[in-house]
RNA sequence: GCGGGUGUAGUUCAAUGGUAGAACGGAAGCCUUCCAAGCUUCACACGAGGGUUCGAUUCCCUUCGCCCGCUCCA
């Protein structure tokens, strides 16, 4: 419900996270650390509820006899729970520990940042001054270094034969004369600094001794547990393909640069769901679940108007994919036309499992083979295991294709927390103008369910029907009771945290206008502030529906 | 990681080289018959660590956090 895309209602939404308890940063006390958040008793009901609608679509709630609207056929669902470190091949043949540790060097004038294995040069000399003359291109490098020679040196174009060349093009990482190497974007020479390790992974070791061979690394995603799970899953609870395999657990990315709030953080929730289906209905399922994902959101009551569903770039793909499409939401501190992602749907193909039978994986033309290393054999081998599927039906054994619906779910609790924010103009009945917050969350997330207010605390038999009603509707819901203050002020504190129904014990519950209305209480809507008369006795009922 | 800005109660803001005020919010009490009423009382802050000084929240340094830009982003 924002209004404006401003770092203004962003920080509005931040202080409102941490005077009512949602999201607190880190060790805050220590004076906190950048990229780690802790949620607060508000912050961690919405989250469980939020996690706990996503495995309830996903898994509980999952019908394998009932085709689902738009699925091409009935499917089986699952879920697990993967230890946080795995064995260290799991992230070698996957390719992720390769990815995540980058040397990089940086440019002190230019303030930019390369990957050090990226940057080609040559020993260009001229007039006696001589220098490695670098620069990052995917066209012909001779060419670039030409022209960056020319400008290094003050020569028109005509002279580049003037340029006298000391070798061919090479990497930056061959060179150790930093003092001499002219930085793809600088203008004088010695700009770069020493080459530095950037692990994306965190790094741990197994067993109280540390060495080279106990080293480990917490997951940078739930993924692969599903991956090297999946003979174990198959082979335990008769599942057949095409089925799903869902799992929710926190990652960690030692990011660069944690930005905006828990949007970009080192430690992570993902809600992931693997789904292995055969190759040629793969396109299928990727629709689908491409669908049904972001109609997960919607459903949860999160404004279409600030969710899109984006289609990469064929570009933009990884290298084994063959289409991705991202849930995407426009939080405040986005600029406008901009979204943030929230979830990512990814047609993976065979690329995991295959990883994980055969090694790491690398793209030649078309195909994917087997990363070699320098003796020609595998970089990184798999587990050596057989992970096909055998379809009893068709007698067919094949490798399945793998689609991904992969969600944040810090991102998510924050879309959520930023749709529902609204500062709402009310005028009163003095007819003055004032400012009511609101947090219009879905019943279903919303942290509290109801509050129960006697109307006045200094009358006995109010505050004690009122303790009644709390007693009646705590087995099933998050209750929160509250006697003090004005009934108005108690209502509009949980506005604020976004409770969506109050209910309130006046004199007419307990007999002192008549016995029409003896037994019955207001339950007031957040979002109209409107109230109507219910029975008692019909209470649980009517909220039960309204909350699941 | 680089550059710029910034840091005072929970929040939004003051003041000051002699250790800090307010409003809102919070707690307790009185009162109150449905949308932040009133009265009384109470609690709560100079991000952290050094240095200069008789004395630092104030000046200097370092560090941490936050914001903006760059960079990075399976």
């Amino acid at each position: 419900m924002a209004e404006t895309n401003s770092n203004d209602q962003m920080e509005k939404i931040v202080s409102l996270c941490r005077r009512r308890g949602f999201i607190f940063q880190s060790s805050e006390i220590y004076g906190g650390l950048n990229g780690l958040w802790d949620y607060g008793p508000l912050g961690v009901a919405l989250k469980r509820n939020i996690k706990e609608a996503w495995w309830r679509d996903m898994v509980t709630a999952h019908n394998e006899r009932v085709q689902p609207e738009g699925a091409p056929k009935p499917f089986q669902m699952t879920g697990i729970e993967s230890s946080i470190i795995m064995h260290p091949r799991v992230w070698k043949t996957s390719g992720h520990y390769d990815l995540f540790s980058d040397m990089m060097v940086d440019c002190r004038k230019s303030k930019r940042r390369y990957r050090h294995d990226h940057i080609k040069g040559a020993w260009v000399e001229h007039d006696g001054q001589k220098a490695f003359v670098t620069c990052v291109t995917d066209g012909d490098a001779k060419e670039e270094i030409t022209r960056r020679a020319l400008q290094y040196f003050k020569l028109k174009a005509k002279y580049a034969d003037k340029l006298v060349w000391h070798g061919d093009v090479t990497d930056l990482t061959t060179i150790s004369e930093t003092d001499q190497v002219l930085a793809p974007d600088a203008k004088e020479l010695g700009t770069l600094t020493e080459p530095r390790e950037f692990n994306l992974m965190f790094e741990t070791h197994i067993g109280a001794m540390r060495s080279d061979d106990s080293t480990a690394f917490l997951r940078p995603e739930t993924a692969q547990g599903m991956f090297v799970n999946f003979r174990n899953v198959v082979d335990s609870s008769r599942m057949k393909v095409p089925f799903g395999i869902a799992q929710q657990g926190k990652s960690f990315r030692n990011e660069i640069t944690p930005r905006n709030f828990t949007f970009r953080t080192r430690e992570f929730e993902q809600m992931e769901m693997e789904f292995f289906c055969h190759p040629s209905e793969s396109r299928e399922w990727y629709q689908f679940w491409r669908d049904r994902r972001f109609n997960w959101y919607v459903d949860l009551g999160i404004n279409k108007e600030r969710l899109i569903l984006r289609d990469h770039e064929q570009a933009e793909l990884a290298h084994y994919s063959v289409g991705t499409a991202d849930v995407e939401y426009a939080f405040p501190f986005c600029e406008e036309g901009e979204y943030g992602e929230l979830e990512g749907i990814a047609h993976r193909g065979d690329f995991d499992l295959r990883s994980h039978m055969e090694g790491k994986l690398v793209r030649e033309g078309d195909e994917l083979v087997v990363e070699q290393g320098e003796d020609g054999k595998p970089k990184y081998p798999g587990s050596g295991k057989d992970l096909t599927y055998h379809d009893e039906e068709t007698k067919e054994r094949f490798v399945p294709h793998v689609i991904e619906p992969a969600a944040g779910a810090d991102r998510t609790v924050l879309a959520f927390i930023c749709d529902a924010y609204e500062e709402e103009e009310i005028t009163n009945e003095k007819g003055k103008t004032e400012t009511r917050v609101v947090m219009h969350f879905h019943p279903r997330i919303a942290p509290v369910k109801v509050g129960v207010f006697p109307l006045l605390k200094n009358k006995p038999e109010l505050v004690a029907k009122a303790m009644e009603v709390r007693a009646l509707l705590q087995p099933y819901m998050t209750v929160f009771y509250d006697e003090t203050g004005a009934i108005g002020r108690r209502y509009r504190r949980q506005d604020e945290v976004g409770t969506p129904f109050g209910v309130t014990i006046d004199f007419d519950t307990i007999g002192e206008n008549g016995d029409a209305t003896k037994d019955t209480v207001t339950l007031r809507d957040r979002d109209s502030m409107e109230q109507r008369r219910v029975k008692t006795e019909d209470l649980l009922g009517i909220l039960l529906k309204e909350i699941m």
